[in-house]
DNA sequence: GACGAATTGGACAAGTCTGTCTAAAAAAAT
DNA sequence: ATTTTTTTAGACAGACTTGTCCAATTCGTC
């Protein structure tokens, strides 16, 4: 029900979706719809904040598997943003989101404040955080920890934004690939960089 | 009239846009605008040709102040960094032309096939040139150009996304301050790091 | 001033959509 | 098996839009 919400309410943006349509689409009655929600502003809030609630979920099921003793610190950084892209960026609910934003943020803005400070805010933290731990550890030369949380979600999705926005679907190596760019320029960027020697070997792997 | 045309499209999408509404914000009869345009798809049809060609035009013509001949290579392209974002990607074609896409890209993707080839494609390509004469001038160590303009123009907008998507309004010193993180980590990634003399030349300039 | 072209305001038909209402049917609970 | 709750199909009023038509008016030009 929701879900058909979702699917609607994105294609067609607020004002063109049709409710008949969503009834349809979720195979109940349209008077289901106006008993369990009301109106339509109630249902699109509903919609968004159960899309919302799944997309944060989600990043953080995935945090979870951010490398924090990497063997292989390229490698490791590299699956864990196909996971990132894959689960929380370019699936179903991720382009719903944005989508839903772009169309509705500037009139309804409080539809998505609870995102903006549970969604970003929270996972860049969090995300800043586990790098932090690695700089510390000594696998990366980080200043700004936020700031490369931010940059690292930014060069990840850099290819990936604009067939996003035209609905194409992503290969897996497209993908791959990206994210293996994505990282290899962070790693350029905050790769350990300290100690002579230590440089020289990070650079000759790099190579 | 396209002006108008694109406000009220870009603030209510395409089938929540009332054309009597353009016709007022324009000034001129609804008459009128039939009589120039046919109806509402060719409307919006010019309204999206014409945007496009103001952002393609414009985004040309701040390349053309690359610095080309950097005195201070940090500087001078956080100042490039901020033309390009401040005319090109905040200003109000800009924003417009972002959103009418992430709303109606999926649905008429044709609309905006000449933007895709001649935005993004070509100026990528230009700026990609500009940054391959940097790195063999000897001012950057870039693998490949192309990569290095997209990841250019992903981290200068990194932390102007989410406030642009709520239709907030950038100051010039957010502007200025994003611009310059964003360059600094570029710069750590792509500046010249070949021979040992430079190179530690570059890392004293840079702290 | 006069003439042709463009613009205007308003009326209009045809269509769509929201939200309500009602009586019948189905499901759930007792 | 009966009662209570939920769901359904359909009709319906009210509102809103698009696109057309037309007579009156304004504008630019000769």
């Amino acid at each position: 029900m929701l879900d058909a919400g979702a699917r609607v309410f994105c294609g067609e943006g607020f004002a063109g979706a049709n409710i008949d349509l969503i009834a349809v689409e979720a195979g109940v009655s349209r008077q289901t719809i106006y008993n369990h929600y009301g109106d339509k502003d109630k249902l699109f809030a509903a919609v968004v904040g159960e899309i919302t609630e799944r997309c944060t979920a989600r990043a953080f099921a995935v945090l979870g598997t951010f490398p924090d003793h990497p063997a292989d610190l390229e490698a490791d950084l590299t699956d864990f943003a196909i996971r990132f892209i894959r689960n929380c960026v370019c699936d179903r609910d991720g382009k719903f989101l944005r989508k839903l934003i772009h169309m509705e943020g500037e009139r309804h803005p409080e539809l998505f404040a609870s995102w903006r400070i549970g969604g970003p805010g929270k996972v860049w933290s969090a995300l800043a955080a586990r790098f932090a731990r690695l700089a510390f550890a000594g696998f990366l030369d980080i200043d700004d920890p936020d700031v490369a949380a931010r940059q690292f979600f930014s060069l990840i999705f850099t290819d990936l934004q604009i067939p996003s926005m035209f609905g194409e679907v992503l290969s897996d190596e497209e993908l791959a690939r990206s994210a293996s760019i994505a990282v290899g320029t962070f790693l350029r960027a905050y790769g350990r960089r300290k100690a002579g020697a230590e440089q020289s070997r990070e650079t000759a792997l790099r190579a």
